[in-house]
DNA sequence: CACATTAATCTAACACCGTTAGAGTGCCGT
DNA sequence: ACGGCACTCTAACGGTGTTAGATTAATGTG
């Protein structure tokens, strides 16, 4: 019974590997299966229904990458990383997690390790769940546009980031001073280094936020005297 | 000849307003235009071309809500508070611009105000880079997240996040503690507070690093030695 | 004015998509 | 032996982005 959902899910991912997500298609699917295309609507009630059971697939691999008995940072900044290697694992697999928002098995379970890494640190309940979700914000924005980055300029049929050079250094000569003068860092950008050094920062703003508890907003304390 | 251009791209962001970005076929557009389907592609070479102009043209309104002459915080303040807003104002707007990837006139535009700011808080080239390419990617994940948890949970048929807690409550009760413990936190979540708090976290891990210019490492130090 | 050219739109159609209806097929418990 | 269930099939519907090629409207040129 949900062994062949499973089966379904795997061939799925192996699928979107080699052809992307819009190449994913059912009837695609299905063929690789060795089946028709209306089985698997059998399976699952949409191709929806399909997708959300991807993502939860795709960071699965997350919770049972963070060491255990660690500090808190050390869990969050494994955490961090586990989730953004698990996106960029599978091609699209960003988009594919951004366009869930289902509370999956796992999805749960990496939210709870953030939850509790971030309490440990000193949060309190509005603190960490800000905070964990400003992370996974950002996790999923960088990876999307890793990934789009990618698709559209290196894989394009130009090859190389040349295509983009021409793009970018001519308007920017003149109107744009300060994207001029970085356009050469930007085209030999980084996409792991930046994320490290996002994260750090991050991590940083947490020590002023667990150092300084929240102070009473100015109305509640005037009442309260 | 441009003019007609602009025209298409005006109806299109009405139509996605009232019909979202699945509903926004070629068909419907041609049909709001009082024109037949193929006529759109004697403007546009493909609906990705469209789409790029439209994502373009919604933060078109983004580098004129800069307030010139101000402190670089305030820039970068108002900055992300008007991409945020310009990403939110269109119904999936932020999934339309992150689908997008293109170098359009406003796009870059906003990268040189950002890149200005930054530099002149006296970030390098590379520092400069990378904090306007973080910031984006936090502002973009995001304005996604809050877009689609707005049409999956809000706008469903439920009509309430009732169905959201009894998703979230259940399991979590007993695997979950952590998240057991924000849940109630989690549901009364408002989106606009913690984007100001994100902001500001991010704003404050730059003071470290333009007071603290980033030191040689320590292998070419040793060279250098 | 007549005419060739160009811009803009049209109709018709292609190949494909997600999805549904409803008819089989094989197995399993009684 | 047989009813029911799990699973798969064929056929089709309405829709999609996109192309080919004919047709109209406008425009500059002799």
């Amino acid at each position: 019974m949900a062994l062949e959902r499973d089966k379904v899910v795997a061939a799925s991912l192996i699928l979107l590997d080699e052809v992307g997500l819009d190449g994913l298609t059912m009837r695609a699917l299905a063929k690789r299966l060795a089946v028709q295309a209306p089985t698997l609507y059998w399976h699952f009630p949409s191709k929806q229904a399909l997708l959300d059971q991807m993502a939860d697939a795709i960071i699965a691999p997350v919770p049972a990458a963070i060491p255990p008995g660690e500090p808190p940072d050390t869990v969050l900044r494994s955490l961090a990383d586990a989730m953004r290697r698990a996106l960029l694992s599978r091609r699209d697999g960003a988009r594919v997690y951004a366009g869930t928002y289902v509370m999956g098995e796992n999805v749960l379970a990496v939210a709870d390790i953030a939850l509790g890494a971030l309490m440990q640190k000193g949060l309190d309940e509005r603190g960490a769940a800000d905070e964990m979700f400003n992370i996974v914000y950002y996790i999923l924005g960088h990876a999307i546009e890793e990934q789009g980055f990618q698709e559209r300029w290196v894989s394009a049929d130009d090859g190389t980031v040349a295509g983009m050079r021409r793009l970018l250094a001519e308007p920017a000569s003149r109107r744009f001073p300060s994207l001029s003068r970085c356009v050469d860092t930007i085209l030999a950008s980084d996409f792991d280094a930046r994320f490290r050094r996002g994260v750090d920062s991050w991590l940083h703003g947490l020590e002023r936020k667990e150092a300084a508890p929240r102070v009473r907003s100015a109305r509640s304390a005037s009442v309260k005297s």
